[in-house]
DNA sequence: CACTTACGAAAGTAGATGCTTACACTTAAG
DNA sequence: CTTAAGTGTAAGCATCTACTTTCGTAAGTG
């Protein structure tokens, strides 16, 4: 998770990720997009990217074809939304705790996502 | 947007964070839960939360209180939802592009989340 | 086989990050 | 006014990060 955030901390990264989002690319043409650094560079954050298994990599010849790991992706969007989850369950665990024998004594939390 | 990625890649300010979600903590009361580390060092943390505005300060006599910044966690959603819906207007443009002066032809492009 | 293409890996460097200790500041309380 | 409580800030340090340049290596091409 650490892994993650951190490879989605830099706007590159962030950049190849929509490059190689819906079809995979060789490592050149990502490179040739950015015209300001070498294509080590590219490479390393290429490196960074697929440690945090945000995306995938299939040999070709010479070439390496990069693509999103979108289920990586989709796990990250789940982790946030249990920030909101886990506060609920919480919340539901406090309830329970302060009403231990209620016999259907009409709870009615109306728990909302507060934000 | 860089900023807010990277405060949530350490594992102890994403524990803060859950810590103020559902209600607000003076600092001394987050800083105890953490053995390992001294007061500043969570003050520092508190620093870069508050500067990625994934947190909200409010003071109170000598205390400061903290609390979660609800609307900037679901920006944050937000953002990697875009991954998605940003392929998909692309596949939406391409389909025009190559169908210009479209009569009804039943386009029915039927284009899902691929994940 | 020699040569090129397409890459990653290694080494070095300037700047960022996470910590500690020491200090300064603001507000309440005696 | 003096003192204590609650916190941020500054300085210093080890480690990580994002680069660059150079080198190594596997797979096609003549």
């Amino acid at each position: 998770m650490d892994t993650a955030f951190r490879a989605l901390a830099e706007p590159r990264r962030r950049e190849i990720l929509r490059m190689i989002w819906s079809g995979e690319m060789p490592a050149s043409h990502i490179a040739a997009r950015f015209e300001d650094i070498t294509r080590s560079a590219v490479s390393q954050h290429l490196g960074v990217l697929r440690e945090a298994e945000l995306i995938l990599e299939r040999r070709d010849g010479t070439r390496r074809l990069y693509r999103a790991n979108h289920a990586e992706m989709a796990r990250l969007r789940s982790f946030l939304d249990a920030y909101w989850d886990e506060s609920l369950q919480r919340l539901r665990d406090l309830a329970e705790a302060a009403e231990p024998t209620s016999q259907e004594s009409s709870p009615k939390t109306t728990i909302e996502r507060n934000h």
